[in-house]
DNA sequence: TTGTAGGCGTTATCAA
DNA sequence: TTGATAACGCCTACAA
């Protein structure tokens, strides 16, 4: 390894007033866009940042200002699923497209153990962002309590039980799980199972419900099977399972497409025909559904669309000052294709 | 939408030093846990802590100390990709495993735009963080050249053409293409082609480098289709030309294992048996590689690794108070499994 | 339109 | 062992 020398003292305000000799005053005002500038003097300046290679100290302008110009968004997902989750780079991406276009820095914010869950919090007592969107969490999840005792402008994405006082946005699972289940019901299946999942969510509780709802009478208790993940693997060893319990099995609800899959493949090895001996609808229309032979009916979720509205969210409550709660609700749509 | 009241003004040093009946610089040394203080000073300025609800303002300590506490990981990927590369969370998880402990704060940044792209790079030079590791970059990216200009400690993953004097980590594609080709050579296979990709990219090129090394004489330019991205789409087009080129196609490397994936889609509708009729090699070993049909022989990468000792170059970095350039390369390993 | 100067909350140096 | 007291780099009244 060669090395080079440490980088030397940046240029400040100061440097640059020297330089375009004129008051430090005059050189933040050119640099925050101020009126009241003549045209020399915003030239001089201007030619003098460029010469002394001036960048602004943002510790120094959070320090006056109490602002940062970034918003975090924090992410807790075990390591399997983080790995293949399609809905968090979806969300990412939706939050920062909105973030970027407000001129917001987002910074993602990886919780993977109990250390990193306090680190995270005291990140966000720090001072580093002006905001905080929060995927993933849990029933009584740390991190959303540390952020409600904070008192910083905030929104969840999903809508963990047991906190209050954060808003946040999402989909109505227990409808859409409804939804999809009765659609499934109409191609005149009677025996119809779930491989839920997730029960420590929101979601994974949600669908669960919505299934039971729309299974009414129908409903047995021996054809619901339950997983941690919203996994592949899950899928694989749900529908081994209710193949087992029930071989007279008509059709399953899985709790995600990722589930989904890994039912149908389980299927295809037992050698029932999809959808004619077992028909199977999934969660999320992912890219899992397209791969999936056959491709899979499935509930379109929105995922950009819910990070883009979690930062409005965000910005709304940072423009007004003001702390808010409450929900918004994103329309979700069935996808029906040809695994059911 | 509810509303509540915006924050109070956060309690200070100052309010801690009167509460506690102590000065500032007491309470200063307390709270950084230096030595010369009495246990009597340390237990009132604790318990004055709790008692006002102090929280160190991180903007007026990084202005002081220089200092952030916070590494940044800077994402480059196109959005396509960015759902579902596999290696993208496993190097992410490594890099958060290791500045966790250090007790480094990670934070994700994720460029979209060549807005993102300017706002990242004023981000970079604000003082938020005190090192950067950036991946997927590719040859000649803007957030390479800022990041040198810059001069803050930094690592890539991967090693992108034209840019100098930052520090790398990676494995060698050369080398693991080649040698994953030739043992796809020695099943007795002659027609071996590639579907090739992101040849914008080190990891790209390289691996292409190493097929035509490995085939030698048997190299055949026909039996070469390129696509930008490592995508299962790419697989999929990409295994129809070939097979529309040569028909009598007996061997196939993917440049990544969601490429085979796609190939092996294709080849499963045309009615070829694989790994009889045609053998297919991938790259990676990602989560995809099992989920083939057969399961896919591949080359394992080391993704997580390379987050970790990409984590540790910065680290270093910081710790020596110097900028080091040079690289570190890490083994790969072939998985033979069924495909071939 | 420009210059001056106080202070944001910390840390760190120097006396006491 | 503790207490004053400068900075750190910037913004922003206020004065000129």
């Amino acid at each position: 390894m060669s090395s080079e020398t440490a980088r030397p003292r940046a240029a400040t305000i100061h440097d640059v007033a020297a330089a375009a000799g004129l008051s430090r005053g005059t050189v933040s005002r050119v640099i925050n866009g101020e009126p009241y500038v003549s045209p020399e003097a915003r030239a001089a300046v201007e030619s003098a940042i460029v010469q002394v290679g001036y960048v602004p100290n943002t510790a120094a302008r959070n320090l006056k200002t109490k602002r940062s110009g970034a918003i975090a968004l924090v992410v807790h997902e075990p390591h399997s699923l983080f790995l293949e989750d399609p809905n968090i780079g979806a969300i990412l991406l939706g939050t920062n497209s909105v973030l970027s276009q407000a001129d917001y820095q987002l910074v993602t914010l990886i919780i993977d153990s109990p250390r990193d869950s306090d680190r995270v919090a005291e990140y966000l007592k720090g001072g580093f962002v002006d905001g905080v969107i929060i995927i993933s969490a849990r029933v009584q999840d740390p991190i959303g309590r540390a952020v409600a005792a904070i008192g910083i402008p905030a929104a969840f994405v999903g809508h963990p039980p047991g906190i209050e006082g954060i808003a946040y946005v999402g989909i109505d699972n227990v409808a859409a799980a409804r939804a999809i289940t009765e659609r499934l019901l109409a191609t005149g299946r009677r025996r119809v199972g779930m491989i839920a999942s997730a029960l420590d969510r929101d979601s994974g509780r949600d669908r669960l419900a919505g299934f039971r709802e729309a299974t009414g009478d129908l409903f047995d208790p021996e054809l619901v099977v339950e997983f941690p993940l919203y996994s592949h693997s899950a899928g694989i060893e749900g529908m081994r399972q209710l193949l087992e319990r029930a071989p007279d099995i008509e059709g399953v609800f899985a709790a995600s497409d990722a589930i989904a899959a890994g039912a149908l493949d389980v299927l295809r090895d037992a050698g029932r025909a999809v959808p004619a001996d077992v028909g199977v609808v999934g969660f999320d229309d992912s890219a899992w559904a397209l791969r999936c032979q056959p491709a899979l009916s499935t509930v379109h979720q929105p995922a950009a669309g819910l990070g883009e509205a979690a930062a409005r969210l965000v910005l709304d409550q940072i423009a007004r000052a003001e702390i808010e709660t409450g929900g918004t609700i994103l329309d979700t749509s069935i996808v029906w294709r040809m695994s059911a």
